[in-house]
RNA sequence: GCCGACGUAGCUCAGUGGUAGAGCAACGGUUUCGUAAACCGUAGGUCAGGGGUUCAAAUCCCCUCGUCGGCUCCA
């Protein structure tokens, strides 16, 4: 279902209308709490409140029940529109505060004072009064729409309780938001909750550490990946896939230092806007303050710099595996999604105006040529532009629009949709990122490029045109993986740990099952290293010669999803073959064929 | 950073105030095996760290660190 026709559905009000029955049991258990905000959201609901004591999760199971009870009691659920908004204003402040007026209205008259002029302020209403007598009525501030009765909102949870800014300003005070999810049936939310379990299992931190990818460890420190053997290939990999068609296309490689002096960031603007983001500075004898690199951006502008530039000479495009260190705050490191040193697939181009076009063309088929190869398909392109509200951000506002306008002009020329998202640019200029949604259902930037008049600015670049005169060059900063750490991540979870062929960190198991055909084994997997004999390959090949059952062999090269295995024994060698097992379909045996035959069989996969 | 949850052997987990456990992995031995876990044995723990309550703490309380779900922020 998409997002409109979610929000068009039955569901969708069943899960508003299950947010105010939560409300509702709320206000009854916890006199006196504030509510904020309460929407039904992809997975469920939430609602916003501020309690007068901390809310725990042990708390759930009592508001369960009485939701269950508020649920039972058939309430109607009735809209109602306020005449004005002065009528509006009392019926927050007497009838949905139920007497309690003020102390509790806080946050609902500032959504009241938010409804749009000319629009309609409606209200939803559910009350009845309980077989003891007690009278129960729930009435909200409420576009809606809901569903008719309490008594629909049958099968729900309550999920998880987190701190959540009012209106989502770090400024404002931290409100506290539960979570839940609702379902028409049980059997719809049973299978919500085993699928969340599912995705868990895809998680790239649990598969990272059974596949042996990566580790983190408390002395190193949060956010800071050790790469091992397995996953140290598939960077490199990666990287090598990347490199050979950055060459292809006109780039060369530069290497930078990890730290700079303080100067390389004041001039490019960093310290008045990315300061929070780095880690603590270092200072030498001589009181020179240092700076571990955030972005490698400066460091290839100094480059440009260094020498007088002809537009003969443009674009030109320097690349870098580049490692940059941000400090994250604490709550928002996750594994290697989102860690405090990771490596950009970096690259700047510096171009003239009229080459503009092209070269963010070019950039934008690179990252196409990226996501086929990697099998990406389900990911979304994002503008982000300048929030004119916010400081963050350094130059003029023409060069602003004249970037923001290259990128949309580049996105139509060439049938790329977007959505265009205030507030998500660069310090420096606008920006087209590709979003890509991990296990959880949680949005990640991928790629990225930007359109970046401002740095060339600040640093002076210039290159002599063809009137003799110095002209300022364009940069595009971009990077199609957006960095290696996230991107593997990503690609560890989209294939559950199944890498593609070229991919895998081990592309063949050789399994020999008995200690006398250990040396066959070996012999066998250095054919296809390419270290001996002439099959013409070069595979990541394994031997398990541990002194283990062939069952047991490939029930653990199963588990580390290496995508063939060659079994080996007396029969093999008689004949010349192996035995040739898939991961594929649970592991599916492909029978005996001669190394030449798999050799042709694996090369054509990988084309 | 903030709100909430969690932290027991290398890994996955059991153990709710009274002598720290299991499976897998490791190590030693036996087995040499044809498509998802051979058999027997051995060893392994400051119960994340620190402080407190108690006759007694893995278990209750406080602090710190780390991890997880969110918020904010971001490749």
């Amino acid at each position: 279902m998409n997002k409109e026709s979610y929000e068009q559905s039955y569901l969708y009000r069943l899960r508003h209308s299950a947010a105010h029955l939560m409300a509702q049991a709320l206000t009854e258990l916890y006199p006196g709490v504030k509510l904020a905000i309460g929407p039904p959201i992809e997975n469920g609901f939430y609602y916003d409140v501020e309690t007068t004591e901390a809310l725990k999760e042990e708390d759930f199971a009592a508001i369960e029940k009485r939701m269950k009870e508020l649920s039972k009691l058939d309430q109607r659920i009735e809209r109602k529109v306020a005449k004005s908004r002065d009528e509006a204003r009392e019926i927050v402040l007497k009838e949905c505060t139920l007497g309690q007026g003020e102390a509790v209205a806080e946050y609902k008259l500032q959504l009241l004072d938010a409804v749009p002029e000319g629009e309609d302020i409606s209200f939803y209403d559910q009350q009845r009064t309980d077989r003891e007598g007690t009278f129960h009525r729930f009435i909200d501030l409420c576009r809606g729409p809901h569903v008719d009765s309490t008594k629909e909102i049958k099968h729900f949870k309550l999920m998880s309780l987190a701190g959540a800014y009012w209106r989502g300003d770090v400024k404002n005070k931290q409100l506290t938001r539960i979570y839940g999810t609702a379902f028409e049936s049980q059997e719809e939310l049973e299978q919500y909750l085993h699928n969340l379990e599912e995705a868990r299992r895809r998680d790239h931190r649990i598969l990272g550490k059974e596949l042996g990818l990566f580790m983190f460890s408390p002395r190193v420190g949060p956010g800071l990946a050790l790469w091992l053997p397995k996953g140290a290939q598939l960077r490199e990999t990666m990287i090598e896939f990347l490199r050979d068609e950055q060459l292809k296309r006109g780039y060369e490689p530069v290497i930078t230092p990890q730290i700079a002096s303080i100067k390389l960031y004041e001039k490019s603007g960093h310290i008045l806007t990315f300061r929070e983001k780095m880690f603590p500075f270092m200072e030498d004898e001589e009181k020179e303050t240092y700076i571990l690199k955030p972005m490698n951006c400066p460091f290839h502008i100094e480059i440009y710099a260094s020498q007088i530039r002809s537009y003969r000479d443009l674009p030109i495009r320097y690349a870098e595996f580049g490692t940059v260190h941000r400090y994250e705050q604490s709550g928002e490191v996750t594994g290697i999604l989102r860690a405090r040193g990771f490596t950009q697939d970096d690259a700047h181009l510096f171009v003239t105006p009229d080459q503009l076009l092209d070269e963010f063309i070019g950039v934008v088929d690179i990252m196409n040529t990226v996501l086929r190869k990697l099998g990406l398909t389900d990911f979304r392109a994002r503008l982000g532009t300048k929030d004119p509200k916010s400081d963050k951000y350094v130059g003029h506002d023409d060069n602003w629009v004249a970037a923001t306008n290259a990128i949309m002009e580049a996105c139509d020329k060439m049938g790329m949709e977007y959505e265009i998202s205030p507030g998500d640019a660069a310090f420096y200029g606008p920006k087209l990122d590709l979003i890509i949604k991990d296990a959880l259902g949680r949005d990640w930037q991928m790629g990225t490029v930007q359109v970046d008049y401002n740095l060339p600015e600040r640093f002076g670049l210039e290159y002599i045109a063809e009137d003799g005169k110095p002209h300022r060059p364009i940069m595009i900063h971009r990077a199609p993986f957006g960095s290696l750490e996230r991107m593997i991540g990503l690609l560890t979870e989209q294939y559950a740990g199944a890498f593609p062929l070229w991919l895998a960190p081990v592309q063949v198991a050789v399994l020999p099952i008995a200690d006398r055909h250990v040396d066959h084994a070996m012999d066998l997997a250095s054919q296809l290293k390419g270290y001996s004999g002439d099959l013409g390959t070069k595979l990541r090949v394994s031997v398990d010669d541990r002194r283990e059952t062939l069952g047991k062999k490939i029930r653990e090269n199963q588990l580390q999803k290496i995508p063939y295995m060659l079994i080996l024994g007396d029969k093999d060698i008689e004949n010349g073959t192996v035995g040739v097992r898939s991961r594929e379909e649970g592991g599916k045996d492909l029978g005996a064929m001669t190394l030449q035959a798999f050799v042709e069989m694996v090369e054509k996969e990988m084309d």
